[in-house]
Formats: C-alpha cells, sequence, structure tokens
DNA sequence: TTCCTATTTTTGTGATCACATTAGCGCCAT
DNA sequence: ATGGCGCTAATGTGATCACAAAAATAGGAA
C-alpha cells in the first residue's frame, strides 16, 4: 500500500534529445576509435556511471554494444578493458582494412567531385598540424576524418560501419603506434589518394589506399 | 531501517555454466540467422524476458548486443524488431559477403586436409536432405554450417565474425528468399567448392564461392 | 458507418538494491 | 624479508520499481 518515493527521477533539466545509454556509447567509442585509451586499461561500470553521471545500467548497456564491437573486451569475470592485441589480431585487422577500404574508395570514386576532393586536400592539411604539434590523438583522429570523408560518398553504410568497427578495434593500438614513430608530416599516401581522385585513376586509387592502410601498421607487427 | 525482502533470488536450480543474458543473446542470435523470425517481427523486452524465464535486464543486454550488430533494428521509440533490408542494403550485404568469404576461402586453403574435405561434403548430403524436405530452416543452418566449417580453417577469427555479422544481418531475408525460391538439391556452387578445395585450386575456388554467396541474394534484389 | 479523441494498457528507460564473486591488501608465521 | 592465508572492499549480475512516452482500444459525434 504505502504511496511512498514517488520521485527520486534526477531534475534532468538539461535536454536529452538522446538516451543516456547513447550519449555514453557515443562518447565512449570515440575515445577508444581515436586512442585515447592505452591497451589494457580497465574501467569498471560505477566508474563510467560516475564520469557520465547515470547509474550503473545505461553505463552496462554501452559497455555491452561496445564489447560487441570489440572496441572493449571483457576478462572471465566480466570485467572490462580495452583490448591488448595479439600480432597475428593486428595483421588481420589490417588485411580486413586492406579489404575494404580499397573497395569503399572504389565505389566513392564516381561520386567525389571537385569540393569533396578540396575538403580531403584541407583535411591532409590539419593532418600536418598535428603531426608538427606530435598531437597524436588528433592526428588519429583527424586521419579517420579523411578516411571517413571519402567514404561516405561511396553510399554503402553497412560497409562502413563494418570498417568503423575495424578502426574501434585498433584504437587503442593505434595510438601505441603513432606515439611510437613520431610523424613529422602528412603520409604521402594521403596524397597519392587524392591525386588518384583527380585523375579518375581508379587502380592507384585502390593501391594508394592499399598502402596507406597496411604501412603503419606493419610497424606494429614486429 | 526495515530489513525485509531477503530473498527474491529464484531457486536457480539448474546450472548457468554462463550468465543469462549471454544464453538469451545466443539462442536469440541463432534463431535470427538461421531465419527463424520474418523480417520485421516485432518483439518485446518482457517477452522477451518471459520466454527464457528472466527479467527485463538480461534481455534488455542482449538486444543491445543484437542491435549492435544489426541482428535487430529498433524504431525511434525503442521498439524493437527484425530488420526489414532495402534492395540497396541486401545488395551491398551480398558484396560484402563476395568480398569477405573468398579471402577466408584462400585462407583456408592451405590448411584445408582431406578430413576437411570429407566434412564438407557430408554437410552438403544434408542440404541435400533439407531441400528435398523443404525444411528452409534446416536448409540455411546447414549452409551456414558448410561455409562456417570452411572458413575455421582459415585462422582469421576476427574475419570471420565480420562474416557472421552479415549473415545475421541476412538472416530474415534469407528465410524470405528461400522460402520463395523452393530448392531441391544442393547448389551447384558447393560441388565446385568442394572440387576446388581437392585440386588445390585458388583461383576457382574464389570464384565458386562468390557465385555462391552472390547468386541466392540476386533473386532478392528484383 | 467512419473518423477523431480520450482513456487505458503496454513498453522502454533508468535507478536502486541484494547477492555472489573476485580482486586487493594487510597480517602473521617461517 | 617473503610467501601464504584470510579478510575487506569493490565489482558485475539480475530483479524490481517508478515514470514517461507511445500504442491500442474504446467511445462518441458527425
Amino acid at each position: 500500500m504505502i504511496p511512498q518515493t514517488p520521485i527520486h527521477q534526477p531534475p534532468k533539466v538539461g535536454d536529452t534529445a538522446t538516451s543516456a545509454h547513447d550519449r555514453v556509447y557515443r562518447t565512449l567509442r570515440t575515445q577508444i576509435m581515436h586512442g585515447e585509451f592505452r591497451p589494457g586499461q580497465s574501467m569498471t561500470l560505477r566508474g563510467i556511471g560516475k564520469t557520465f553521471g547515470v547509474s550503473m545500467t545505461p553505463a552496462r548497456e554501452a559497455v555491452r554494444r561496445l564489447v560487441a564491437e570489440g572496441g572493449l573486451s571483457l576478462s572471465s569475470s566480466g570485467r572490462v578493458a580495452t583490448p591488448e592485441l595479439s600480432s597475428e589480431r593486428i595483421e588481420e585487422l589490417a588485411s580486413l582494412r586492406a579489404l575494404l577500404e580499397p573497395e569503399l574508395a572504389s565505389r566513392a570514386l564516381p561520386r567525389a567531385h571537385l569540393a569533396l576532393i578540396d575538403r580531403l586536400q584541407a583535411i591532409n592539411a590539419t593532418i600536418a598540424e598535428c603531426a608538427a604539434k606530435h598531437d597524436d590523438v588528433g592526428y588519429i583522429r583527424t586521419n579517420l576524418e579523411f578516411h571517413r570523408t571519402l567514404y561516405l560518398r561511396a553510399q554503402a553504410p553497412a560497409m562502413l560501419a563494418l570498417t568503423e568497427t575495424v578502426w574501434l578495434q585498433l584504437g587503442p593500438t593505434m595510438r601505441a603506434l603513432y606515439a611510437r614513430l613520431n610523424r613529422t608530416e602528412v603520409p604521402h599516401n594521403h596524397r597519392l589518394i587524392v591525386s588518384a581522385l583527380r585523375a579518375g585513376d581508379e587502380p592507384s586509387l585502390r593501391l594508394a589506399l592499399r598502402s596507406d592502410v597496411t604501412q603503419g601498421l606493419r610497424l606494429l607487427v614486429v
């Protein structure tokens, strides 16, 4: 009977255009993909909840989703951490990038108009800035933005989603890689990609993509 | 203060070697992938919970995971249903299969010993049985078993996982397809795959896979 | 009969709690 | 000093509840 506890909903004065778990999910996903976590970094549901000002429930759902996509891995006891990839796994994920991304680029090629190519060139300039400032996270973020901008033109959402899943899995490892090799300028292959787009040269485009995707990861497999 | 409600845990007399949400997840995933649901079929969290004898919480986590993999889609209001794919989406997923599966087969080829090939031939016999009995779900299940058995030899878990994600997305649609075209025997391409494996002929193997993967779906895109 | 509206029911979301398990850590004996 | 042991705190899991939004249903007016 007791008609108690009518209110335990927080004020929620702000707007939540989207649900809480989705906000947590998207933020964590971006952070992982951009390499803001080290490989093997562990986190707790209550900790995530406190960080985002929510209870365990949305934190749990966001984590489950990320685990399903391979962005987080969970131990036998349910503890969650950022994945530490074996050499074989890195090689395999690099192969997947080499398989998927040239295909996406090929599909984008006939739809790539001049404004897009100019935009890609501008992103390359930003990449150069990040490299000069040794901003690893910025470098990764802008580099992925370059690829995503191109692939969005492919009109292949499922293929792009799968590719982003691969990026997500590689996120923490990518950070460890770029911190090691200390780039100082925009990768040469990005220039080749832009050139091939301008020329409408599909074979060159595919080759440049494959090289760009493979080169960095190759250093990690030692 | 009231020290009430010390026990609301169900007897749990059975063994749960794994967690509840994982059991729900795996069962639903298999059902979706094998085409046991029609495209657009909706379900509720409470309904799923009642079906599996659990509360909403594990049902929600299982559903979230499946949504993340594309096996279920959720409407703007959070309602969950099996996805209804557009022609473009089906075509795209078929392209993904055509991209990934020949690669997996190529990687499996050097590792494919005789016992494996014999096993594939046995699975083909089972497929023929299902076709004769017009057992659509059995047909899909056995067909996927054929492919998975081959790909397991590729030693490429991430690539296989991505491929299974594609299968999952196609599950309900696949059912609708096979119910329509009423097969009566094992697909010819499966025989070609076995032959190419025996001969160690990689180009033929890739071609046979691409054909096998593409042929059925092509009919759906009308 | 048909269409619009109001009410009732259903459903997803997030918070909280009890419980089991595990990891972390100190403590004592050797 | 070190290694094993037990205890405490922390953590994941699942159930339950309150609430808001949406869907379904019923009822009345044209």
